[in-house]
DNA sequence: TCCTTATGTATAC
DNA sequence: TATACCTAAGGAG
């Protein structure tokens, strides 16, 4: 849609100011920082913000459709209605138009520049982005007592990062995710780093969903190294995989693979 | 039809 | 640490 003027509209009604003021202008370029996605419009001089600030949250979506109303990307949806679409954006006519569905998604704001820097400035290094700088991300975990699980899913730590990369990096890396960050060595941080920019780039390459262990897997499905395989037998070392609470979640690792 | 779960986070204690 | 919030799918009854 970048380039484009856009028609918003919100059927669901809860952001029904907001898709107004966007609506008409022209798609700019967007942008991910982590879990959040900017959509950046035109200035029409009214004083609506130029930014849109997505966040999905746990359960949020964006279903794509052609000119037809055939849906092309996204997760599908059986019972479709638009009752519960917060934002519409409509680009392109005849059979050229496109359509976005978004629902579901915990943040749908818009934002001016000021409020873009505080947003940004709470986000650490995005293992997707080129000018990460991880170095950033272990200066907080070399100075905590939490778990290594815990600081993984804090987005100031590493931007983007969430429960399976809590579990899956640490599996990768041969950390037990109970260690605290500050024994978290320089050299093993770089590996956990370097472990999270090749799968979430490999994951991002195969449009979803994530596959870990290196090999063939059937298109759609996900393949972890220890994510939600409870009991079953790591695919390294055969030890069954444990469960267990952290931080109001769940954590998996295999105990035979990573040192405490 | 109801209940649970889901790759998340803000807020109130 | 608990809970609220948003939506949809799958399973139990």
């Amino acid at each position: 849609m970048a380039g484009r003027p856009v028609h918003a509209s919100s059927p669901q009604g809860r952001f029904a100011h907001g898709a107004a003021a966007l609506d008409g202008r022209v798609l700019e370029h967007a942008e991910a920082y982590g879990k959040n996605l900017f959509l950046r419009f035109t200035d029409r001089g009214d004083g609506a913000p130029p930014w849109l600030h997505v966040h999905l949250g746990l359960i949020g979506a964006w279903r794509w459709f052609d000119s037809a109303g055939t849906q092309t990307a996204g997760r599908p949806l059986l019972a479709a209605d638009g009752a519960n679409r917060r934002l519409l954006l409509q680009a392109g006519s005849g059979a050229d138009k496109v359509s976005a569905d978004l629902r579901g998604a915990m943040t749908c704001a818009l934002v001016d520049d000021a409020q873009l820097d505080t947003l940004l400035a709470r986000l650490g290094p995005d293992p997707l982005r080129v000018d990460a700088e991880p170095a950033g991300g272990y200066a907080l975990v070399r100075r905590s007592g939490a778990p290594l699980g815990t600081l993984l899913l804090r987005q100031d730590v590493v931007a983007g990062s969430g429960l399976i990369w809590r579990c899956e990096a640490p599996f990768m890396a041969g950390i037990d995710p109970h260690r605290p960050g500050r024994a978290v060595s320089e050299p093993e941080w770089a590996a956990l780093w370097s472990h999270l920019v090749t799968t979430m780039t490999a994951a991002v390459a195969r449009g979803g969903p994530v596959v870990t262990p290196p090999g063939p897997a059937p298109a759609g499905e996900q393949r972890f190294w220890v994510f939600r395989r409870t009991g079953q037998p790591c695919r390294v070392c055969a030890t069954p995989i444990e469960v267990e609470p952290m931080a109001g979640r769940s954590v998996w690792w295999c105990p035979g693979c990573q040192a405490a």
